[in-house]
DNA sequence: CACGCTATAGTTAACGCTTAAGTAAACGTG
DNA sequence: CACGTTTACTTAAGCGTTAACTATAGCGTG
């Protein structure tokens, strides 16, 4: 079919193994063999079949990622993040997602386990760890991505959470908020922290914790809008109203806005608003919304360099966290006389 | 290292190949020899060296996917119906950004042919066809997305352009709009089919080709906002000014209306925008955008089924064209008394 | 009851590459 | 000039599978 080294081999009269060395810059090869081999290597566009040489090292050269939404700019621009500095080594990402679908992602897991990667990238969408027992196991290394469990001991990369929720509280505080509510996400680890930081950062300005201040958007991210359009008109209801509101995410604060203009008042006038991801079309919204800006790309290329550390030695290091700061950026949705 | 067919067969005391038949559902294995198999593997969690396999069997059950930014939510949804076809058929998918660069995105199928995928998919951001010569000098089946070349024959999956740029014209001529400009895309396929599809609309519906009405959108896609919102600006110098603009696509659109309301005009009363796209942010937009919808996420099932298809037979049929069909989304920015 | 048939296995050779070990020739050294 | 050393290669083995044969037993059949 294609070309192989035994064809080069055997056209230039020398061995197969030859033909490899030169290819992989082994350095007992004469000069003049060398530039013979390349030059046939060249001519006839010739490149190593790397399942071939997988199967002997053992290494694939290729990393797997799964993320629950493609679609989601924050796993896209992790994925960017990640491919860019892998091509930089040679390596390939093979990407699959789950579709924010815990089975799907156990099933996705078992499916690149036994094409032998190098490593596994993760933003999970499991509540429970047992699903990375198999990879465990099978003693590949493994980077969990964005989400994190408190009861398992491995790497992670990902914005420090409690910090977004304390750095998004205390701007709203910052611009006159005084009774700030929060739209909270699912029972994951980013939720819980941004939770965290919201309380503290409550604590920290000597505000109060009010009764249903807090409330839950109830379903996925893929219906994040109605979620956050639903959790702020509950919020509405409520007396006092919140004059601030910090969302768990974009998408969250995007449907908030839509109901406070709904609901026939003005943002950030009668209620700013703070969201966190930072979306490349805030500034184009009817509000131009502020928000946490989560370095997505930044967490896609630490990520890479830490797979890229722990692929290395024999032995895997000790698991590293990795953190990644948060900052705000501020558009309309908070911008008022403070 | 891993569990192999070896060792299950030894444990059992039977021939490798007994193990490898019953795992690919062989017929000449006696039922009793099948359990005892089948439970071993369970046990061990065993699962085939993908590697090994591909290296024999010539097929990698692997893909490729080439797309000029993953973070352009049409080529993310492109990639999720790739995905969810192929994994239905037990296909892999080794995605890899190009950036916008051709230069890039051979190095790409470069690096992707030597892991002698099964078949490739690209969305180029070539200019000729020569960077898809190594493909075919190696036979592997490929298909290009949303991006066509007339001058190669192969297999594509995309809109069909010319009717987007019709129905999105007929559009705005249906709601009143008689000066329709049109801010085009560089010169890919897309962008010509588009303003065809314009310039056909504008004849079909007896408008005149006022001189100036087609400005072109500058720069590449990463930049596109502040590219519409010039572009808008040259067509706001005209007399007359447009009372309506079709836009090669939605973030040239949002800058578009951005610079019109910057000039103090109103959307859609002055000027109607219509975009193409249809990203799932139109709808919270400062003025919510009409736009075309691209059905991307079918433009990628479609792919991965021809995919499938000529994986196939041995010899790969004839190329085919699969031309989707676009369709209005009608929102704020074009909603006027007709 | 020898025959071929079927069901159920096993044997052998490859897939394209790498790794380790081996070797022949040329070279320097005391 | 016998000896080790270096240079430049070759040979052999094997990575984990599968494809294509081959082998054996049990069985009905004419």
């Amino acid at each position: 079919m294609s070309v192989t080294m035994k064809d080069i081999a055997q056209e230039l009269g020398v061995s197969i193994v030859t033909v490899s060395k030169v290819l992989r810059n082994h350095e007992d090869i004469g000069e003049e063999t060398r530039k013979r081999v390349l030059k046939r290597v060249r001519e006839l566009n010739y490149h190593p079949n790397l399942a071939a040489r997988a199967l002997v090292t053992g290494k694939s050269y290729t990393a797997g990622l799964i993320v629950p939404d493609l679609v989601h700019p924050f796993f896209a621009e992790v994925a960017t993040g990640i491919s860019r500095i892998l091509r930089q080594k040679s390596y390939s990402l093979l990407i699959s997602s789950s579709q924010e679908d815990p089975e799907l992602e156990k099933q996705e897991i078992a499916r690149l386990l036994s094409r032998r990667l190098d490593a596994l990238l993760i933003a999970s969408t499991q509540c429970t760890t047992a699903g990375f027992r198999p990879i465990v196991d099978q003693h590949i290394p493994f980077i969990l991505l964005d989400r994190s469990f408190p009861d398992l001991r491995t790497n992670f990369v990902g914005i420090d959470d409690v910090k977004v929720g304390k750095i998004a509280t205390t701007h709203l505080f910052s611009v006159g908020c005084r009774r700030i509510a929060h739209i909270r996400g699912v029972a994951v680890s980013t939720a819980i922290g941004r939770l965290e930081g919201y309380s503290q950062a409550l604590t920290q300005h000597r505000l109060p914790t009010r009764h249903g201040y807090v409330v839950t958007g109830r379903s996925a991210d893929s219906d994040s809008w109605s979620s956050g359009f639903q959790a702020m008109n509950q919020l509405l209801r409520l007396d006092p109203v919140p004059d601030g509101v910090f969302c768990y995410n974009d998408p969250i604060a995007i449907g908030a806005i839509d109901a406070i203009l709904a609901a026939g008042l003005r943002v950030p006038q009668d209620i700013a608003v703070i969201g966190c991801g930072n979306l490349h079309f805030d500034k184009s919204l009817r509000v131009p919304l502020s928000s946490i800006d989560q370095q997505s790309v930044t967490i896609g290329e630490r990520a890479a360099k830490l797979l890229l550390a722990i692929i290395k030695p024999k032995t895997p290091p000790r698991p590293r966290r990795v953190l990644i700061e948060p900052s705000v950026v501020v558009r309309d949705s908070t911008r008022r006389p403070g």
